[in-house]
DNA sequence: TCTATATACGATAATTTTAGTCGTATTTAA
DNA sequence: TTAAATACGACTAAAATTATCGTATATAGA
């Protein structure tokens, strides 16, 4: 449990890597791709999302590519992971979820307390702080 | 990501179910089972693990069964999710792992600086505390 | 205007992990 | 001696994750 996901992985590597540049300068999918030995297009992907999420911003067409956005410091690492992976929780029954349970499900309360430790720690962490 | 597993839900729901009853009286493992509507088997092997690792103790024979160990306030969640399910990190490259970076992983330190902050946050918060 | 290189993205395949089952052994109260 | 409980390794099934494929769109530069 609380394994990271490639995405997440493969999120840091690539911001790690353009927080390196000139903020102004872009890196394209391929760069990082061949730098860390990660395939290139689930790469792609998670760089799309995270463009779409406003976590970087992407230049198209040739000589195009991504650059960090400039507000990193005042994104919650909550807001990214659940950016990249839908909400930050240890059971989906406080999302989605028809738990079958007879109603007779006895851990709500020891699970919410769980959760919202985990939120609670991940709201009061920065991206910029995690990846600087 | 940081989903709970089965393992870790059963795990809960029978320690629940048991801090219910006077602290020697035993539960059997069907009978949680029935109760919640939960695989038998999949649970008895949940409990034997428990026991093993002290969380709960196990009588043996006819009319035997699990009670809760008098020590919970003093294991730590972080203990007893890694005795459940290993270490707690968000990443392998930090247990077993030879991680295939050409030497090139630029994200120790971020995954260390996560990992350092959930393992601390479970380590502060003990069993009794979840799960009372 | 054409071409090469880049991002964008849905659909599908492969792999890995997790969940659940089966069979059998051991313990022990009645 | 029997029945009901725990103990546990091996195996199967299901689900989630990871990776690939195919195609579309954008655009700088020749």
């Amino acid at each position: 449990m609380l394994k990271i996901t490639r995405k997440v992985e493969y999120a840091l590597i690539a911001l790690r890597h353009m927080q390196l540049k000139e903020s102004e300068e872009l890196t394209s999918t391929k760069e990082i791709a061949t730098r860390y030995g990660v395939p290139q297009q689930l790469l792609a992907k998670t760089l799309q999302h995270m463009a779409r999420d406003g976590i970087i911003e992407a230049v198209q067409g040739p000589a195009g590519g991504y650059r960090v956005a400039n507000n990193l410091d005042q994104i919650p690492m909550k807001d990214f992971f659940e950016k990249l992976e839908g909400p930050l929780g240890m059971m989906d029954c406080y999302f989605d979820s028809e738990c079958i349970q007879i109603g007779a499900c006895n851990i709500r309360v020891p699970i919410q307390r769980i959760n919202d430790n985990m939120r609670n720690l991940f709201s009061q962490m920065s991206v910029q702080e995690v990846t600087q």
